[in-house]
DNA sequence: ATATTGTTGATATTAATAATCAATATTAAG
DNA sequence: CTTAATATTGATTATTAATATCAACAATAT
């Protein structure tokens, strides 16, 4: 589950999409895997230009995208926020407490209410592929 | 729970803010309150235009997001799409399964996530206030 | 080497939402 | 009833985030 399993992953989706790889790629890439937390592209970007300042907004976009497609990535979107990302490959899944005041995300995991969320999809015909779950208020440090 | 008592509730929070009450926005609760489902500002206004043409659709827009503020309407974004809005008041709470294919929302609720949400929450200091979660995949018809 | 075709980076476009502002309507006071 | 004060409307513009466009360039296969 390390950096380089990701890296592999990311090369041989791009490669059976017929795409192709490039140092901004690489870059891109590297700079996702060692970022942590719910980050932003604009955050991405900031960290990209310092190692490489000829590298555009659009392909830090592009390349963010790409990589959500090849499931390293996770995009939550909260209402019209900007949009963030977060590691998915070799991370569990989980939701989100997100507090209202500091914008602090918090991530937790259930398994009882996961396995609840499968049953009442199956009570109502319903075939579950993937879920978000978010509850809003005050964290520890608002409340 | 009828709708007098919604449009009383409205009246009484527009004074308490010091607003007044005018025939658009009568107009536009009354459809509003009409109207069911999920629905979006383009839908309410085409349903008000059809009552009173000279209606903007910065009105409906203004006057939607103040019925959110008075606890009558709902938001529900997905994504980067239109918003919707769906009614509050004498509505119990529910959330929803979403068919990645037609589109169409399921309301449910499972008074045992409910439980499940608030104890997960407590174990992390957390003040919950509001959630939201939702279930993507396939409904009965496109399963 | 060279032809092919995907990639990049600057910029333009799109789409949803919200802000602006002059004309108008509501409300309270005299 | 009249008037002053101020909120509302509706058309338009501005803002914001996300994405598309395209000429110059770079990676790959032959």
């Amino acid at each position: 589950m390390g950096k380089a399993d990701a890296k592999d992953i990311f090369l041989s989706n791009i490669r059976k999409k017929g795409l192709r790889n490039t140092k901004q790629r690489e870059e891109i890439l590297e700079a996702f895997l060692s970022a942590d937390g719910h980050i932003t592209i604009d955050d991405l970007y900031a960290t990209v230009k310092k190692r490489d300042p000829e590298i555009g907004y659009a392909t830090v976009h592009r390349n963010l995208k790409l990589m959500c497609e090849s499931g390293l990535a996770d995009e939550i979107k909260i209402g019209n926020k900007k949009a963030r990302y977060e590691q998915k490959y070799g991370h569990e899944h989980h939701d989100h407490l997100i507090c209202l005041k500091c914008g602090r995300f918090i991530e937790v995991n259930d398994e009882r209410i996961e396995r609840l969320q499968d049953k009442l999809a199956e009570a109502n015909d319903f075939k579950p592929m993937r879920h978000k779950m978010e509850i809003y208020g005050l964290c520890k440090k608002c409340r």
